[in-house]
DNA sequence: TCATATGTATCATTAAGAGTTACGTGATTC
DNA sequence: GAATCACGTAACTCTTAATGATACATATGA
């Protein structure tokens, strides 16, 4: 498809559990995002590895926030969902044996590896939290007296 | 496919041309890239529309450089071979009701948007003449007689 | 006039993310 | 202790964008 989606779709969940769903199933998440039950065990998987969500098997189980937004960076996110290629662009990926070629890729290869260490020092700065507070000020802005786009379900 | 590689592939046949073939048909090029003279033609038309190559049709046509590598920044490249996007991640295209999804795209497109403008300016400051003076370190270095593998002909 | 080379439309191939189905396992409820 | 619920995961298919390939038109030079 077009990119990965994992980092948005997850940060996008956090924020939904935290501020009110609490304890969601992989089925309610689903339906949050517009997808597969299995893509979100697949995603929140890499979350719970890292020490972000807790799971739970059976009645009454489901997925669970294991720490505050505060302690969550954008770059756990992004690593928690399998630290997917950031770039679009770039050369190959085996090596050449023209000199040319290898002196193309050496310098395109620094110019990205320090844009993507740069990129990833400015997701450590922002935690979820803040983006959950960007949502917070949108919502007094909007006037609506309703946070949340019901997702699927009006049961809470 | 994997990545876009073409800005890498057009930077690798500027300098060829500009270093040892002088003009070139797609179908040399082709060779060198290990691609289809189509998939050259459709990269080299960027190019072109650019002012950084000319092409001539018929006998002892084909593809020229139109200006010195020094005055071609890896920006205009990038530009030429059609700004392909640069980030595979990111939040998707069209965006949702949802307030949390509206807040969580609009911080993850900001700071895409700050390190594109980051990177994309880097490579304003990078000239395709630099990239062959690395490439010709590079042979210094190797103790080789002949500086370039051959792309599959060797007759120049 | 014919060979050469670009210009371009159209379709096939490929790789990776995303979506789906099926089935297993553990936990809770009755 | 049987049924139900929910996660865990393997093994597919689907979709998208880049790339590769074929066919044919057009322009140029010998």
């Amino acid at each position: 498809m077009a990119r990965d989606l994992r980092m948005s779709r997850m940060l996008h969940v956090l924020i939904h559990m935290d501020r009110h769903l609490g304890r969601a199933t992989s089925e309610q998440i689903a339906q949050m995002i517009s997808t597969n039950a299995v893509v979100v065990r697949r995603m929140m998987a890499g979350l719970r590895e890292r020490g972000i969500v807790t799971s739970e098997k059976g009645h009454g189980g489901g997925w669970q926030l294991a720490c505050p937004l505060a302690r969550i960076s954008l770059r756990d996110v992004y690593e928690a969902v399998g630290h997917p290629p950031l770039f679009n662009i770039g050369p190959q990926a085996d090596s050449s044996s023209c000199l040319v070629e290898q002196a193309v890729d050496a310098r395109l290869d620094a110019t990205l590896s320090e844009a993507e260490a740069r990129l990833l020092a400015q997701f450590s700065t922002i935690t979820v939290e803040e983006v959950a507070q960007d949502f917070e000020r949108r919502f007094a802005e909007s006037g609506h007296s309703v946070p949340f786009q019901w997702h699927g379900s009006t049961d809470e």
